[in-house]
DNA sequence: GATGAATGAGCATTCATTCAT
DNA sequence: CATGAATGAATGCTCATTCAT
């Protein structure tokens, strides 16, 4: 029943004191990618966890709670791939490139993150935690938009409703990641990084 | 208590007998689309339809079996629109139109069905019907990849790999539309319709 | 674990389908009283009822449900024996001696339901039956105080605040009555009766 | 969350050292005063007390001593009111009138202590304080008892069964009192003093 | 075909209690 | 003496499914 606890949250959440919350969020990470999130009960992730309910309700408060808890931890992970690449970024094109490169590399590199961030998003969505999730989607495409609005200026981009942008960037290679994730489509997301890119940037720009 | 059943499937199920399964099959949408799939009960259902547990098992077998008519009835009810557009389509280019215009234009008409296919997905794929839906998927795709297929040969499309085009002509849209469902953004997906034609055929052509 | 179902709630609810019903509630009755509200779980009471979990909370809705549900038999069951007598008493003193002498004969012979009565008040009055309670509370009531009204106009009975008399004249009874289902008193409360409704006069009259 | 002790337990156990164990007490009985005995959680006293549950278990050994605790303090605030009293009365009406005149006041005055008595009683009863509790209760009625021989022997007091006379004497007071700590009846009980004193002695003398 | 009472495995959650620091 | 993380047995309740009428 024992299992190597998985380091991936080292880097989030350091400290020796908090080792036992990070195991069972990476106990929780193997089970919902196994099972599904609903399917996993938290008895499954107690035993995996070698733990106790009471410890997890005592960290975590509830399910909601835990998987709260995960959403975000895959959040700041994420985050903390793009977020020195999408600075030295210097060029609209540059952002482009950084934006999808980093989302094929990162969901290449962590599918069982990505599919769960893909599988909770609802649930967080719609519960208590819902403002940090919205700021925190805020945050990650402002310093993009501003970039782009330079381009527009320039009459490189196409004056296009905000609201599209993020769709015409990432939409192309999310519905890659996900058919990836759910073993429709056998090629690595990072292999057709390129493809993307370009897909991504003719779809904004004026010819 | 009581709902008026809409009567959006009349078209996919004629006959005055089947009434009384197409009004649990409506009331069954409008459940999982207020509360979601997992969380509706079929005794919410059955409360709904003013109808009684027996008689939804008696025409659906189980909970999986009424989801997986609902998934089927929809899948019809979107290929009923885009069938026809497919067909007269002659060039490539007519072809991309077509799809993304009517994937744009279904799901801004069928919000409902539209969220429920998104929903269901995962469980129709991994349940008994996945055959049905994989030959489905093939078909839809089929004549438009045959048209493709021409448009690479004569040096105008770019020779992608095969798993990629339905990401790159659809993934923008299909992201745009996900975003419209879940309200995080206002403008109706067929608004935009000319914007994703184009950004998809910017896509996979050459320059 | 099977239990001879006692009857005690046929005068109640009678009809052959409701037999399930009532044979819960009489089991439940048996597990409160031995074990106390709290302390009985529903599992206890789906035990000695050789029932299921599910129908208890099929008809009942939740433990809350099952409680008010036997309250309101109790209370039915208590009613039954005090109303004919009250209606034939014709005098004040002879409304106090029904009152009290009802009172005592009902707990004497329904230990069980009395101390159910005792021990569940607070559990309903808080809940969300309340109101139920507190009609029956004050339509029992109600023809007494007339009849006392008009002796406290003949000078017979002193002109006392309207919410001392229940305590002066039950409370002495109850307060034995507590004792002995308790058992911290032996002799049977119906013993005292004659007791208790003198005590009950003196404690109105003038002298 | 922090709650400003009231010092109601000061004269019941005083010295310095044991300031935060009253502190507790203090906060259990709120607790219990406001949620129920067996709603409170000892998680919920910990947090109004500002304490840790180590140092509750550590004072009072369990939830139960906890509750025995408070009980017994009760007990004898309610006993340092009435023992002076009932050592001063020289006759069996004035007896009365000491035992029924403390109690109301008691009661009005210690409306907490006096629910929770009434809460937790069959709880101490029936747990391993049963004696402690015994003991008291005989030595409250003691003297009491034989002043009201001596008035049997002079023919002023009914001859009445023991186990009555305590009934007759508080039945009354008592049932008024449950009523209002249930806000059943808005009078306080020291308001009706003078008519519950004459109630009880006209119920238990010859005429 | 329709009905709804009955079933029972399964789940999230609670909470008194322990004990290492 | 104080702290609070950890424990795990116990409980109320849900819900898909069956089947007799």
């Amino acid at each position: 029943m024992k299992v190597p606890s998985s380091n991936q949250f080292d880097r989030v959440e350091p400290g020796p004191r908090k080792a036992h919350k990070r195991h069972i969020l990476s106990c929780a990470l193997a089970c919902f990618d196994e099972s599904g999130i609903e399917a996993t009960t938290i008895e499954t992730i107690r035993e995996q966890a070698s733990s106790s309910v009471g410890s997890i309700y005592h960290h975590f408060g509830n399910k909601e709670g835990l998987i709260a808890a995960l959403y975000l931890a895959a959040l700041d992970d994420q985050f903390a791939m793009a977020e020195p690449r999408m600075l030295s970024a210097t060029t609209p094109r540059e952002s482009v490139d950084a934006l999808v490169r980093t989302y094929l590399e990162w969901v290449t590199q962590q599918p069982q993150l990505a599919r769960f961030l893909f599988r909770a998003r609802h649930l967080v969505a719609s519960g208590p935690h819902k403002e940090e999730l919205a700021k925190r989607n805020k945050q990650r495409y402002e310093t993009l938009l501003n970039q782009l609005a330079a381009g527009i200026k320039e009459g490189v981009i196409l004056p296009l409703p905000k609201e599209m942008f993020a769709s015409l960037l990432i939409g192309q290679s999310e519905n890659y990641c996900r058919a990836w994730l759910a073993h429709r489509v056998k090629g690595k997301p990072i292999l057709y990084v390129d493809i993307f890119v370009q897909a991504a940037w003719a779809s904004i720009i004026k010819f």
